[in-house]
DNA sequence: ATGAAAGCGCTAACAT
DNA sequence: ATGTTAGCGCTTTCAT
């Protein structure tokens, strides 16, 4: 038969075929397939069911040649992100590769080194091969004046290298660093030291500055010997601790500014000698997902990946579709009791 | 002046306006792009110049459709992958995304989750949306299916739900966990247990067998109370050391299948009042960021992202390429040596 | 409400 | 060696 013939001889039917088994012309078919109108209900629905039998889908290549769009979002993320960031990201980024695909859209991804200006990304720009970049931490400066030439919309998620005037996705470590310093003093600890990241300068200043706020407001001493920027990765922040430890006092808890510095600040304490919670209590920021295997498990504030990926979306397609967009800052959590910090009332 | 002008007025260069500008055809500039042979070499030459100077590319949408190809390749990845299978497993994609871009390809993700069969997967490969699939660990046996039908090539790296008869890159995990515990027998343990995943039943096939290898080598005892395969995430690793150390009798050295089955593991042995490594050592698989932040350091084999990724491109390339593939195993590495394990020599 | 036809920017067969 | 031309499969203006 007829029918049955074009679809065994055909593998790939285009627009034609369907317009051609349905009597119609290829702009009809379009017509119904993007939803516009100018078509009888009856025709549609004829059409619809031709479109349903053959199991017919428009070609993808086709449509972004024709609407000069991609249907591509690209995500670029940091090389030199820790293990414990990455982790986090990606999560962000899972949740946002499935909520694209109900608009027609995938996500691509790269991976920027800090040093170099990635020239693969220099050449997405220039080849104009992506709809959107959704930025995690950051990227070079080059990279936003290249966007902004070309008009290729961006939007960072929690900008840490850089203070760009620009739309982002922020997370209010200020808040959540008070609040895990304000945990402790409820729990009774008046001596507190600080783990922060000064090579991420916003970052840094916010965390010291929440933990700083609390210590104020809850009457903490925070010697300044407790208190470090010099974290920048995993060996760094056990550094930290050591130089914590060799001083003539000590803290009764430590705030950090990411579980993965609280991680190995407690194995410096504990290879020094000291136990936790008892002698010295730890809280994080995060909540990786070994968090709560670690010995102690971890007390640590938790961040939901979900969240962060629909505020980045929402920003990203309001931009494609040339309205503006602001940038959005998050509300915090709560803190995630554990058992790293002893109660000391 | 005339050629500025065309600088400033067309944003986006065509190649038609190429030719223009070199007084030349578009077909003669598009051999030059691509290398193609029939142009002489000063024409070619002054072309090459042309676009250099004014920064043009080819449209990858007019590529994709002339060409009927989407350079693009689409990363499966398990939802329900544990976070530190995660963890290593974006480690490959990172190498892979790097790597494709050479070639003029990208990668787009998408995440599956183990109960369902995705209908987003479905969905590209009906809408021949991809030019090839990297799937890590496994997919549902209808996309197998349906990408045989609609001709998409697919590599699977790490095969771990089925045994499919496909290319794939295959980590020897018989021959890591043989090591491991051979290890164990160089350090003079005679007692030893295994933690496994059965809910993966090639894997778990591939690492018991490992180990009981080895047991029989070194003529090491292995209670069948000491050796299990109903670890899948980390509260059921727990579970197993749990069970374990309820016995009559214990082990002096277990082997994990997962660095993330090792860390609950020693969780429990510590609260039961166990210490690690001096009652019971540990060993491990993966060398996950963590492993070494670890009390004590896990000893773990270490494996790696970059040898896998070539592995896994270079089959899907020459699938794509329309030659055949075979499957590649890796040969392992040797024992990271770390603070886990006691020598009872 | 529907159709004809002109693009979108490139590739590749076929002429010359 | 180079140019002409017909696609690739869709969208969209402009007629009717």
């Amino acid at each position: 038969m007829f029918l049955y013939d074009i679809r065994v001889m055909k593998q790939n039917l285009s627009i034609k075929d369907i317009a051609k088994l349905a009597g119609v012309s290829g702009a009809t078919v379009s017509y119904v397939i993007n939803g516009k109108g100018g078509v009888s209900d009856e025709q549609r629905a004829r059409i619809e069911a031709i479109i349903q039998e053959y199991d017919y889908r428009p070609n993808l290549n086709s449509r972004r040649l024709a609407l000069r769009k991609n249907f591509l979002l690209h995500a670029v993320i940091r090389k030199e992100a820790s293990p414990a960031c990455k982790e986090f990201y990606f999560g962000v980024f899972a949740k946002m590769t499935e909520a694209v695909q109900s608009r027609g859209y995938s996500i691509a991804s790269v991976f920027q080194s800090d040093d170099a200006n990635d020239e693969n990304i220099t050449e997405i720009i220039r080849e104009k091969s992506t709809d959107g970049f959704l930025i995690f931490q950051g990227t070079s400066p080059e990279h936003y004046r290249e966007m902004d030439e070309q008009g290729i919309p961006y939007v960072i998620i929690n900008p840490g290298l850089d203070a760009k005037d620009t739309p982002s996705v922020i997370l209010d470590f200020e808040e959540m660093i008070y609040r895990a310093t304000r945990y402790l003093a409820e729990q009774g600890h008046r001596l507190v030291g600080f783990i922060g990241m000064d090579c991420l300068p916003v970052f840094y200043e916010n965390t010291v500055s929440g933990f700083q706020r609390a210590a104020a407001e809850f009457g903490l001493r925070a010697d300044p010997a407790w208190v470090t920027g010099a974290a920048c990765d995993a060996d760094s922040a056990a550094a930290c601790m050591t130089r914590i430890l060799a001083g003539p006092e000590l803290p009764t808890a430590i705030v950090c500014a990411q579980d993965n510095f609280a991680i190995p600040a407690m194995s410096a304490a504990k290879a020094a000698g000291y136990r936790i919670p008892e002698d010295i209590s730890f809280v994080g920021l995060d909540d990786i997902s070994v968090a709560k295997y670690l010995d102690p498990p971890l007390t640590t504030l938790r961040i939901d990946p979900a969240e962060l990926s629909e505020a980045a979306l929402g920003i990203i397609f309001r931009l494609i579709g040339g309205d503006g967009a602001t940038s959005i800052t998050l509300s915090p959590a709560g803190v995630t009791a554990r058992g790293s910090v002893q109660s000391v009332l």
